[in-house]
DNA sequence: ATAATAAAAGACAAAAATATCTTTTATTAT
DNA sequence: ATAATAAAAGATATTTTTGTCTTTTATTAT
């Protein structure tokens, strides 16, 4: 198991590669962010149009057009990406898949858990969406391998 | 999504339960176990005989059979259920699901992610099977609902 | 020996996640 | 206006995960 979904993963990676190419100013075709970030092409495709749905990124028809994200939502952290497309259990759920995690009725693992799900919470709260686009175009991080 | 699979999340109950039934000497039916920790029944029942297999559990045919955990399993971590139920990823694993965590091709998560993957996987190792019989015993601790 | 018990094993089913294919709609350039 | 472009939408397919049903095997008590 991996911390998020298939889904959840080309979604961050794609918001990123978006990111650093709207920062330059240009727009980004589905099939360049496919190979990009080494994703299905038609999946992502149905991935983007569900973030686009959701105001996260946006995007043009025709020719010039793309994905892109504009300055407000570029500051956004990307546990927005996440809490779209995974939800918030990674956030608020119990490890052990209790109905509902809670102090009086807690799991096992609730107490040390807590601390570390909290700490997941907060990296994604303070990643934001843009952070990464010089790392990214000097090619010093990777999206794809 | 979850942190563990839902599996997982069985198997790991489903071991807490059985834990806390051997410490007092008693062997426990599938049944008795499905409802302890509010599961399907048949689905828990090739969860464990997977564990079975795998050693982390032993198990008894017959009239008095049932299953129980002897003393030297009792004192593994449940980070060796994860492993068994749902492979190393967790621990290893990019966040952002490139096909290798390294150094040198990092992801924009890498740095920050890797120091919290560590913590699960210490929070992982320094629990014990049964390391909370007591607490069950008492009803301090919850494995359902 | 026989019947009862309980897990093991094998086959099957349903649901969810992942992936692909086809048609439609909006936009732009000619 | 027309043709080209590119995303949106809808339908379908595959794979994985989760869950169930049936038969078999081992053990125990009578
Ligand atoms: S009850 Fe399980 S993590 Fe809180
Ligand atoms: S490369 Fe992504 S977590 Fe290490």
């Amino acid at each position: 198991m991996a911390i998020f979904s298939k889904t959840c993963e080309y979604a961050i990676r794609a918001v990123f590669y978006i990111a650093h190419k709207s920062a330059a100013g240009t727009k980004v075709g589905i099939k360049d962010i496919a190979t990009g970030i080494d994703s299905p092409e038609l999946y992502l495709a149905k991935i983007l149009q569900d973030l686009s749905r959701k105001g996260l990124i946006s995007s043009a028809k025709g020719p010039n057009g793309g994905f892109y994200i504009n300055e407000a939502s570029l500051n956004r952290p990307i546990s927005d990406i996440v809490e779209v497309v995974d939800g918030n259990n990674l956030f608020y759920g119990c490890a052990l898949g209790l109905k509902q995690c809670s102090e009086i009725n807690p799991c096992p693992l609730h107490e040390q858990f807590k601390a570390i799900r909290s700490q997941i919470h907060e990296l994604l709260d303070n990643t934001t969406i843009n952070g990464f686009n010089e790392e990214l175009m000097n090619g010093l991080l990777s999206l794809r391998k």
